[in-house]
DNA sequence: ATACCGACCTGTCAGC
DNA sequence: TGCTGACAGGTCGGTA
């Protein structure tokens, strides 16, 4: 589900949530697939650590621990703790008198008196530990250069859009923003990365950079049952030009908005105005 | 090396 | 009502 926006909305709001709270103690269900990590590696990484900060990197959340017994002076991080939500995992904060919702897969009871809790009904989101830091694959979109973006997707006869969607080159890109930077750019998903010209680069450099910061300002996107942090949806969706409009009116043109497949992908576009 | 495609899971919704 | 199939925001590994 979550893409760049959506997980830096979920970010921030646990950022101001749990920073500074300590993990008191740990429960993970027995399904072994939401673990990258093994179960008592997690459970040792976390377990009194202080969370010392809560960031986004591509689609990750990555929570920075602090070991229990280290002072303000000589605290110093001694691991990573990042959750993937993959297509439907949530994060949330809640009392611990709140039912448990279904699928819950981890449970972690903070000194605070509240619980961060992992939930995730198709089993796609990941969590794991890493002791010697946390390194992501690919380039954060909001901070490359043009140049740079332009040097991705030289040589390749990927489709533009499966470039997009590729999370070694450029990382937090998910389906509906490859779409939407597409149709603002006016470039058909099918497009080879490598003929685009110079100001298709630049269009789609611009509009892309452009959704994403429009979608972050919005909460992201809320389609079924995404929600922050805070159980709140996002308003983006009100805003998207051709994700999961299929023959409805292009907003600029009015032709009937196209849905095909790319690489196993819903693409959304207007025969019209993308060429 | 690169690129496509099915597999991984569960839930929901449209159509019969 | 109930069954079946298509589809869903993501990623991985095998294959071509």
């Amino acid at each position: 589900m979550p893409e760049l926006p959506e997980v830096e909305t979920i970010a921030r709001g646990l950022a101001t949530r749990v920073t500074g709270d300590v993990i008191e103690s740990v429960w993970l269900g027995s399904k072994p697939e939401p673990l990258k990590s093994s179960p008592e590696q997690i459970v040792r990484a976390l377990e009194g650590a202080r969370i010392a900060a809560v960031q986004r990197m591509g689609k990750h959340i990555v929570f920075r621990l602090e070991a229990p017994q280290a002072g303000p002076q000589s605290a110093r991080t001694h691991a990573h703790w990042t959750v993937h939500l993959g297509m439907t995992g949530s994060l949330r904060v809640c009392d611990p008198a709140v039912a448990l919702a279904p699928h819950t897969h981890a449970v972690l009871k903070l000194c605070s008196g509240r619980e961060l809790r992992f939930v995730d009904p198709r089993r796609f989101g990941r969590l794991s530990v890493h002791r010697d830091g946390f390194q992501a694959t690919g380039v954060e979109p909001l901070d490359i250069s043009f140049e740079r973006f332009a040097g991705l997707f030289r040589g390749r006869k990927t489709p533009i859009k499966s470039a997009l969607l590729n999370q070694k080159l450029l990382r937090g890109v998910g389906n509906i923003y490859a779409d939407e930077a597409l149709a603002r750019a006016r470039i058909r998903p099918r497009h080879r990365a490598a003929t685009l010209t110079y100001p298709e680069l630049r269009r789609l450099y611009a509009a892309l950079q452009k959704v994403l910061t429009l979608a972050i300002a919005a909460g992201g996107s809320s389609i079924s049952d995404y929600v922050d942090a805070d159980g709140e949806p996002g308003f983006f969706q009100i805003q998207h030009r051709v994700y999961g409009r299929e023959g409805k009116p292009c907003r600029r043109c009015g032709s009937a908005i196209k849905r095909v497949v790319i690489a196993g992908r819903s693409s959304h576009y207007c025969p019209r105005c993308q060429k």
